[in-house]
DNA sequence: CTGAAAGCGCTTACAG
DNA sequence: CTGAAAGCGCTTACAG
């Protein structure tokens, strides 16, 4: 199991070259002739040499790997963003490696600035509910960083986010081309950006069409499914109940169609749902999550090129990029059930 | 943005006392004076230095992170496996990174060993579909390992893993104890250990319960949740149905549930669902899934507990540890509907 | 196209 | 309790 561990020295003598040569040849310089290459890569293949990350990040100041830093692992939504920025890593020549903050008490950041130092180029930060302090930490450790989906912008600091504000506008429009005008909301977390412009485009969407905004109709919730459960039962429970129910996230959705179901009510005969995100899991459900799909891969992906062009010093295509959501129709979603389309 | 890096030396000079303090103050060694170590601490703390990790795991050949290798991230059990192997490296002086290969093409396992070579101390694998092959591989790498939930013990490699078996065995117990003598399975990957000892379990309970094991009922599954829906699907069309449905997974059993609500029937009324795993999710259902628990962060921990007594030489407490799973009752599991119970 | 030297920022024995 | 030296395994200029 233990075998003495190979250097660079020991396959530049089983070679008959130099240690410069054998590093020049596995890290893809110019400059080596075609046949002491092909020597080279002989030995190591024969002996099945690796190279020490740690010697070469240390003498060559980088590590060709890439953090990401996440809340945890637990909704599919992390999963899809992880996916996508790990592909583009690949692509880029790059590894992706995750760190959680979740099983650390109190938030605490040291262990990230301790753990990044030295060991990634760059991080992806995906922490909706980061505090301006610990950004702030984290701006100031040398380590080029771009962030997805946070709360606010962050001056120097290259992010990526969907456009919540569209995607919620075009969810309304779905709705409201049902003949849905009693539109239950349910909200994310109060202190997301994301919840708040999916707030405001269903808001907007209602005024633009000339229709009252009724608070009672708008819930609070935390992006969790048994809030999504509880807040539809609260709606359900109203002298005049909404025809349709739109919550900030696919998550909150699926708690919402338990609880319809649990009156026994029928979906979308009775009642409609509608989510945002689509998260993979929405697409299995029957009835399919009519919902917003977020391209969470994609955004990983944008994230994990607008690192690599910023830690090549290329150009980036701008401080933020937004990209675009889109409507997904399935079956959760249908007509308004007749004798409830008019106003009170 | 980029202000010169602070090294061990400067801090040493900015204390007025030798690199060589500084470092034993950091890595926490006796043998420096309390004041000196006070001193040490506080310019630390003011010029805000941090070490580099790189220099640190060449010099001291170890670097104080744990890896773990996971399919992906898509599922709350991998999640769950990761929070308690998180929680547990922290407890024990470790950082715990992931590392997914599902964004690699064709299963190629060369970036493991490049990425963990020097980068990790040890490596947790929660990869159940591994190739012998790629486990050969693995097991070449001068790496420590611990396997969870793999599909075979594999000589010298301790293993974690939860008693599949006598969860499968609970289960049945307290399905027919509700009077249901027609139980339908939905079996996992049939390449994954635990698939078959929950099969295992399910057939050997009938057996010892005196009842005939009918082929037709049990259904080939693969730990997907469209795969529970459909499967559930070719279970109802059955001349002679089951009265409950035991999935291998909670996945599946999300499907199936979707299946019988999608024929207008009643759960648990009319039908009974089961699963497996006790994922966080399966709690937030209306109704909430009856299902094995299987103590996944505790594995998680399990697991790390176990690679750094490892590495430190410790003895560990075997080569394979079995945790114990739980039935969890809630009301997706209720009494055979009279009638049915009656064997043909 | 190839190599000898210096150094990345730490830690590990070895002295005192 | 404290320090000067050597070295971990690479890469980066600098020569030839």
């Amino acid at each position: 199991m233990s075998k003495p561990t190979l250097t660079l020295e020991d396959i530049a003598q089983l070679t008959g070259v130099s240690a410069m040569t054998v590093s020049r040849v596995l890290s893809g310089k110019s400059g080596v002739s075609e046949a002491t290459r092909r020597k080279v890569l002989e030995t190591v293949q024969n002996v099945g040499y690796v190279p020490n990350l740690n010697a070469r990040a240390l003498a060559g100041s980088r590590t060709r790997v890439l953090g990401m830093l996440v809340p945890d692992f637990s909704t599919q939504y992390i999963s899809e963003l992880a996916r996508g920025a790990g592909e583009a890593a690949i692509q880029a020549g790059y590894e992706l490696v995750c760190y959680t903050n979740s099983h650390h008490p109190q938030a605490n950041f040291t262990h990230v600035t301790l753990i990044t130092r030295g060991l990634v180029d760059g991080l992806i930060v995906v922490l909706p509910d980061l505090s301006d302090q610990q950004l702030d930490a984290l701006s100031r450790i040398n380590l080029k960083l771009v962030i997805v989906d946070h709360r606010h912008e962050v001056p120097d600091v290259p992010s990526i986010d969907a456009d919540n504000y569209r995607g919620a506008r075009l969810m309304m429009d779905h709705l409201l081309s049902l003949g849905h005008t009693r539109i239950g909301f349910i909200s994310g977390r109060p202190d997301t950006r994301a919840s708040l412009e999916r707030l405001r485009g269903y808001r907007e969407s209602l005024q633009l069409h000339g229709l009252p905004i009724d608070e009672t109709l708008i819930r609070p919730g935390n992006f969790l499914q048994p809030e999504g459960f509880t807040q539809t039962q609260h709606l359900l429970s109203l002298l005049q109940p909404p025809t349709a129910i739109f919550a900030a996230n696919d998550l909150m959705a699926f708690g919402a169609m338990d609880a319809i179901r649990g009156r026994g009510l029928r979906i979308p005969e009775d009642l409609s749902v509608a989510g945002f995100d689509d998260i993979p899991m929405s697409a299995h459900l029957h009835p399919g999550l009519t919902t917003v799909h977020q391209p969470l891969s994609e955004m990983g992906s944008a994230a994990t090129r607008m690192l690599v062009n910023l830690l090549s010093g290329t150009d980036i295509p701008g401080p933020r990029l937004e990209l675009r959501t889109e409507l997904r129709v399935r079956q959760s979603t249908g007509k308004a059930p007749r004798g409830q389309q008019t106003t009170p």
